[in-house]
DNA sequence: TCTTACATTAGAATGCTTATAATTTAGTTT
DNA sequence: AAACTAAATTATAAGCATTCTAATGTAAGA
């Protein structure tokens, strides 16, 4: 069995214990989301779906983000300008991200305790977490630039 | 003069200098904005400027933050679920924003060069700049959850 | 004072996301 | 296997922040 293929049965057993039905537009979402390398927009995954699906609502795709997000089997990454991207991996990681063709790729590093106390020495707050993206451009672009 | 005056006025000759009219919607959009502390939002300097502006319009305000933003004088602060929030404070700073109450302080702390340079090295990526926010409680917040 | 390019205004339009209400169905009970 | 029912899906409307449009107004130079 796949890595994806894996992470689906997992998570289809920790719907199940949370008394969460399992219907075929659910289980769609979810087999998309845990194949896709991509952390893709709500739209993408409707997109992605209506070939197999040509009536689902929208509607259903969020509602089963929201029901993944309540359960921790996806991460929501929320950026200015456009819409949400979801991501299946939950493990501690972070993202660069690409100015030019908007690419999201992970990277990991050691978290930042160190900035994490100096704020709360320095605000007086009870820091919980903190959120981390670098930006440039991928590859690729630097590629397309050249010529 | 205040240092929110002595911004204004450096900010009216950018301005000037970048042949951009001195409008009494666009000054007044600016003088709110340097004096703010609270990262404001569009709609919250709008409503601010209503009762000496009662005929502006909302655009307005868009049309001057964007011409705020091209020229440097803003920052503009995007979180996820809600609206753009705009700082007059362009030097380098970091935020750290109260889950409870949304408040946004500043906080400074050295660049992040290691960060941005391992994940040049592990990414490919030709990095530009990054973005981090802290969150937690602040100590209003943490006052009240204790009676 | 005259002129005009730029700015403002009201309101419509857009894009993403959520709410509503009717219909369908997954999973349990008989 | 059939019936039941709470939950899920659907189509559509609504909400909200932001941008667009086209008419009107005005800042600043000539
Ligand atoms: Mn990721
Ligand atoms: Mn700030
Ligand atoms: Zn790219
Ligand atoms: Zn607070």
């Amino acid at each position: 069995m796949t890595v994806p293929e894996q992470r689906l049965q997992e998570a289809l057993t920790t719907l199940k214990e949370s008394g969460v039905r399992i219907t075929p537009q659910r289980h769609a979402v979810l087999e998309y989301l845990m194949q896709s390398m991509k952390h893709p927009t709500a739209d993408e995954i409707y997109k992605a779906l209506e070939d197999k699906f040509p009536n689902m609502s929208v509607a259903t795709v969020y509602n089963n983000l929201r029901v993944f997000l309540d359960i921790g089997l996806v991460r929501e990454l929320t950026y200015g300008d456009s819409s949400s991207r979801f991501d299946c991996n939950t493990s501690d990681h972070y993202h660069i991200i690409c100015d030019e063709c908007g690419k999201i790729v992970d990277f990991h590093y050691p978290s930042l305790n160190e900035v994490e106390q100096l704020a709360e020495q320095v605000t007086g707050f009870d820091v919980s977490n903190h959120r981390l993206e670098v930006y440039g451009t991928c590859e690729n672009c630097q590629q397309m630039a050249k010529h």
